[in-house]
DNA sequence: CAAAATCATTGACATTTATCAAGAGTCGTT
DNA sequence: AACGACTCTTGATAAATGTCAATGATTTTG
């Protein structure tokens, strides 16, 4: 599962990255059946997941008992409780294996370690938080301006690989609105 | 106002920063009245702004013309398009002031140069990196778990200051419900 | 300071979306 | 392949929130 890290920091850094084998040592390999859990809320999340394959959702619960998605992830993305992590606290989120999924994952201890130690792997992830950044806050914005339909509309065009990829009910949830919406206003496109 | 951006920097950084005399220099204050607009969409933000006094809004213009605000930044914060600045692309946001504002801002150039350059500086853009991105998470969150009463009153129990410094209109937008509603939902606590 | 503009509130009503329930279909697991 | 569990769809209804309009209060600005 390695060189698929390592393809994938070629891929951000324009280069081979310079003490390469030192870091991938860090990197555990799991692969978890479709369901299981890698963080539940009040946890400290002790790791940072990196994704070879599969697909994992983060979200929380509501006063309700159910789930509301904030984000989906999948092959070549990185995973965390990015708060929770950086100041090792309990989290507020959830994060579940939709698939069965194959994850490289590297420990609070090595991670603080490089990102000290190894200009590459600080680089990358502050490439990594940017994106993530600028994903949430256009997340925000497509939540608040735009109507159930628009949202849907919105994913399709953007994001179409996941709305193949999973449920319409999980679809549903990562747009805040009820599946039976969901279902009917897919019938007005 | 260089003092202000001082303070903050040390109080990150826990001591005072190398170079900080030279970073200064390229911090431009600005004093703008309420009302003027940092960016408009279909601009590219050329600058990362330091609040030293004042409050802004950053929001998008849905399809009917109305304001649905992201986020208020106040005393102390930074505020920037952040994909927009660092890719250097137009942006979908705008940027406005609400209040009347005092600001330092530093150009494109000289933050990449910094951020490269000198490592104090790097820390801190990764510092606010990190924070910024907590609070979007924690946002997307709210918007989608949480019913327009209970973000009310999330608002008043995280950010008292914000329900008492902005008028109500400004904070619905915020919470993502009509003026009318914030009104009706009000006289429910 | 006064006119003009904006804002907050209230009522009536419309629209959107959620909830509950039931049946058909699909999927995963053994 | 068959069982059970979950998912999707549809209908009926309820709840939440938005829209429009009018009025008085507040704020802004010349």
């Amino acid at each position: 599962m390695l060189e698929v890290l390592q393809e994938h920091i070629i891929k951000r850094l324009g280069k081979v990255p310079e003490r390469f084998e030192e870091v991938a040592k860090a990197f555990e390999p799991l692969r978890l059946k479709r369901g299981t859990y890698l963080l539940k809320e009040g946890e400290v999340c002790k790791y940072v997941y990196f994704i070879v394959g599969g697909c994992l959702q983060v979200f929380v619960i509501d006063k309700n008992g159910s789930e509301s998605i904030r984000e989906f992830y999948t092959e070549e993305q990185w995973v965390t409780d990015i708060f929770g992590f950086k100041n090792q606290q309990p989290s507020d989120e959830y994060i579940k294996c939709v698939e069965p999924c194959k994850l490289l994952r590297i420990h609070y201890d090595a991670f603080q370690h490089f990102s000290a130690e190894v200009p590459a792997f600080a680089q990358i992830y502050q490439q990594i938080l940017e994106l993530s950044y600028s994903n949430t806050v256009y997340r925000v914005n497509t939540l608040t301006s735009l109507d159930a339909l628009d949202r849907i509309k919105w994913l399709m065009e953007n994001k179409p690989k996941l709305m193949t990829r999973l449920s319409s009910k999980l679809i549903a949830s990562y747009l805040g609105i009820s599946p039976e919406t969901m279902t009917r206003l897919k019938g007005k496109l």
